[in-house]
DNA sequence: CGACTTTTTCCTGTTACGGTAAATAACGGG
DNA sequence: CCCGTTATTTACCGTAACAGGAAAAAGTCG
């Protein structure tokens, strides 16, 4: 359980429905971790089922009745317990890694586009996180403690996208000083897998 | 299927059995994508079954027989295919920056102890990454595309780990300015989980 | 009315991850 | 001669994660 204790670590900030941990996962936390609503709500069963979250219907007029789940003290250790082991250090596994380890067995034209999409996502992702950093930290400081790990977090996310645009950019300058050779048969047969 | 398409790349330096795929991925392309020999012979016979690798036993003695694995047309077909499709940016999934996200709730000391094991970790792949580089690319420019590619995937990989190391750094650094303030109630009770 | 938002739930798959273990066959140490 | 190690493949167990399609229920907005 990795998701689960995500969510928990959600909430400590304040009780959520699952459709606010669907945004949420969406924009903050989903930064560095994905999860669509469908994982969610099947996690949020678990953790209820175990009790480290309670929910607390609560009734709507003009929409849908909402769960509101709450961290209960057995989450919070629970929490604390899966903190404080050891983290492990989780590998990359980018497809675009694996695609320039065989560079010489694949075309490049795609994988020239591919780079330059990336280039652009990475871009965005980054002006995005100096955004929200200029906005929450004007100084670079923070006082609490939960600010210091957004803080820190932010700087991270920052700097690794600033790192991987560079990369994708550096990555493009090489593959044109060496376009010409190895063109290679374009894709032309039927049988392609998804589009 | 992407570390089937993990291992078809691996298949296009040379043919492999399962068991070098297996040591394959515990250096090389390891560096960005772990997998365990399971997970590898699983997937061989996937690939097998879709016909883009055959086996080849080899009889040997002294040792076990071996399968060596070769590339079939399909399955360069199938990587190429798979590479000319627009790659997926994966999200991050350490559990260390989940933590961070929870600061206020969790205990800093086994987060300190965390924090340096990581920091070492991560200083320990950043010299193995030197290390190779100086011994491969000792001018740092590459002639074939093989060589372009393996070299990118190496600069990345040793400015990531230099990044995630000074992260680390600064953690440690933030968190030791306010180590005093709200050491909180250490994990005392007894039902802890896996060790 | 139809489209859209909010909110939750269910379904069916595949892919991945994790551990434990065994069979086979030689080599080397004590 | 037993034991451990290396090389090599395979099996079974379970859970976690990912992907996508769908639907229900209640209201608002155009």
């Amino acid at each position: 359980m990795a998701l689960g204790d995500a969510i928990l670590a959600c909430l400590t900030e304040r009780p959520m429905t699952g459709y606010e941990l669907a945004k949420t996962f969406d924009s903050s936390i989903g930064f560095f971790w994905k999860a669509d609503h469908q994982q969610i709500y099947r996690e949020l069963s678990k953790l209820r089922d175990r009790g480290y979250i309670q929910g607390r219907e609560v009734v709507q007029t003009g929409k849908p009745n909402k769960l509101v789940y709450t961290l209960t003290p057995e989450g919070r250790t629970a929490l604390r317990h899966w903190a404080a082991r050891p983290s492990t250090p989780a590998s990359t596994k980018d497809d675009l890694l694996v695609r320039l380890h065989a560079l010489d067995s694949i075309d490049i034209e795609p994988l020239r586009t591919d780079l330059m999409a990336r280039l652009e996502h990475h871009r965005d992702r980054h002006a995005n996180y100096e955004r929200i950093l200029k906005k929450r930290f004007p100084d670079g400081t923070a006082e609490g403690r939960l600010d210091l790990g957004n803080l820190l977090l932010l700087r991270l996310g920052a700097r690794h996208e600033q790192m991987v645009a560079d990369f994708c950019e550096e990555a493009l300058d090489a593959l044109s000083s060496m376009s010409g050779k190895a063109a290679v048969v374009p894709i032309e047969d039927g049988k392609r897998e998804k589009g």
